[in-house]
Parts: C-alpha cells; structure tokens; sequence
DNA sequence: TGAATTAAATTGTCTGGACAATTTTTGTTT
DNA sequence: AAACAAAAATTGTCCAGACAATTTAATTCA
C-alpha cells in the first residue's frame, strides 16, 4: 500500500545527491553525461585540425575502405551519428582536397567517395594525437572494464539499430 | 618481437566486422552511437512538445529545485550538456511562460530563475510519455544490467568532471 | 515505349551550439 | 575613494544539424 502510493520518483532516491525517476532514466543521463565529457576532448584535438568528429569519423571509414571507394549513402549509414547533411559534409572535405567524388557511368544516381593522398596523409599525421586523446579518456579505466562498457553498450542500443546496419 | 611490430589496429581485429585501433577508441565509439541512437527516441518526444531535450532537463532541474530559485551559472553548471548558449536557452523558455527571470537586489550582476505554474504543469502532462520512452530505450535491460551501466559510465567520466561539480 | 514509381543526392531554410567579445555589477587594493 | 580586477550574464557572429522539398536518374509495369 505505502508502496504503491509511493512516487515513482522516490524508488530510486537515497541520500540527497541527485534523483532519477527510473533508473533507466539514471542510465541514460549518465550516457549523455559521459558522452558530453568525453566529447570534449576530442572536439579539442580535431578542431585543431578544423574538422569536426563527425568529418574524421568519415575520413576514417573512407580510409579503411580504400582502395575501394563508398557510395554516398551506405557512407552514411557507417557514419556513428545520423547525418542528414551529408552532402555538404563532403563538401567541406571535397574542398580542401581529402576526398573525391565521382560518378560512375553505369548509374549516374550515387556518388562514390574514396579518400585522397593528401586524406590519408591527414589521418596519418593524427593518429598519435588520436590515440593519444583516447587514452586521456578512457585510460583509467582496465582492458575488462572496457571491455565489459562496450558490451553494455552494444547491448543497450541492439534493439535500436537498423535491420541491415553495418554497425553491430 | 612479433608483437610489438603489430599495427595497433591489429590488435582489435578479429572476424571482418569494423575495427578499432584500441580498446578505448572501441568503448568511446560505441559510447557515441548508442547515445545517438537512443536520443532519436527522445528528440521525437520533446519536439512535439517544441522543446530539445536541454530544455527539458532544465526545466526537471527548476522543478527539482522547486520552490527554490537556482542562479544561471549554478544551472548551467548542472545541466547534462555544456551550455555555453544558457541566456538564450532562458530566453526561449521565458518567452513560453515556463520560467520567470528575477535580478536579486542583493547582488544585481546574478539572475535567479524559477519554474512558473504552467511549467510544471507542463513537467506532469509529460511525466507518463517521458518514463515510456525510456522504457522504449532501456526496458530490454535487466536491473544488474541498468546498474552496471550507469556505474561504468560514472567511472569513465570521474577523471573529466569539473572539481566542484554537482554532477557525480 | 512511355508514364508512374522508386532511389539517391542535393538544396533551401530554420534553429541551436560554439566561442569570442562586451556590458554590468561587485569586490579588492593601495 | 579611484583604479583595477573579477564575476556573471548578455550579445554578435559563424557554422553544423534537422528536416522538408526538389532534382536527377533508374526501374517497373501496363
């Protein structure tokens, strides 16, 4: 009876620190919360290279794709956050030179993107950097810890992937 | 030998799924995605009541704090995400009614703001839809699970949150 | 074959986030 | 007390994200 006319908000409280209603709800704030942090470390390192997170995450799965090359969409669909506007994305990069685009004669609808020498250099020239600023991040943290977050992790969001996706 | 002349990227490698040049870079990738895959959920909730998830979460903290006043810098230091756009994300939810702006004469350089009336109104029209759609996010995971999550997430961001902070 | 449908990418437009610079008020120092 | 320094908030400006609408090309099918 005192239970049930309880507030939901109430189950998860104890001590005086924050409350949660749910603790779902206590997960999720701290997924944001942990991401917002960690974030910023990298917005650092790749600002100073002027690109964004999302435009070195591209570089990324271009290089490792090479020597082939990706059509724009299934790009998109690798890309770790959702991107609408993926076509000024490439733009930004096809400007300063670290990709290409092209057109394929046999169905002029998609663009192909393969990362270019002056691409590769770039990433090459951050991956110290890169590594670097994940171990800022995360390197308080044990191999099994790490472990055991991004099983978690892929745990939580399996329920909330694309049927085809390429991620998982 | 052998080893050390490995490529980091080795290391990860296994089957011919994606790879990660570490096991830091893994976790934070994952981390990455799962939150962008969960906050569509919410972004879909809070925008058809025309407020971001910020928003949102402010105006939980005023409604937390109820009936006490919390001054900008004090909220903002309590938000989930940095808020370097704080006046404006006020603005927007003053012009609605939903908080009210109060200069102390004590010491005129702060600004005190509270949840009015209709804000928390608003606050409880959206309580049901807000747990369900944290159930949709997270519902498929057990208790142990939850815990360990939110736990391992505290732990990962512990090194990166501010000293004073209310976070934590 | 030609019309309708679907696929893929691009463009227009608005809003919010980032960050530097500025204003207003208070505190401190000699 | 005047000058300077610090705290708090606001404003200006630029850029990326969201999302709808449009264009271009390929496929289907009647």
């Amino acid at each position: 009876m005192y239970y049930r006319a309880m507030s939901s908000a109430a189950i998860v409280k104890k001590g005086k620190g924050l409350r949660f209603d749910s603790p779902q709800q206590e997960a999720y704030l701290n997924l944001w919360r942990t991401y917002d942090r960690l974030r910023l470390h990298e917005d650092e390192l790749f600002s100073r290279y002027d690109l964004t997170a999302q435009q070195y995450n591209t570089l990324r799965l271009l290089q490792a794709a090479r020597p082939e090359k990706v059509p724009t969409l299934a790009l998109a669909g690798r890309l770790v956050s959702r991107a609408p506007d993926i076509t000024r994305l490439l733009d930004r990069l096809s400007e300063r030179g670290l990709i290409v685009r092209e057109r394929p004669s046999d169905d002029r609808r998609t663009v192909h993107i393969g990362i270019t020498d002056s691409g590769s250099e770039l990433l090459t020239a951050m991956a110290g950097e890169v590594r670097a600023c994940h171990r800022r991040q995360l390197g308080h943290l044990d191999a099994e810890e790490l472990q055991q977050l991004a099983d978690l992790l892929r745990k939580a969001r399996q329920p909330h992937e694309p049927p085809g996706g390429n991620w998982r």
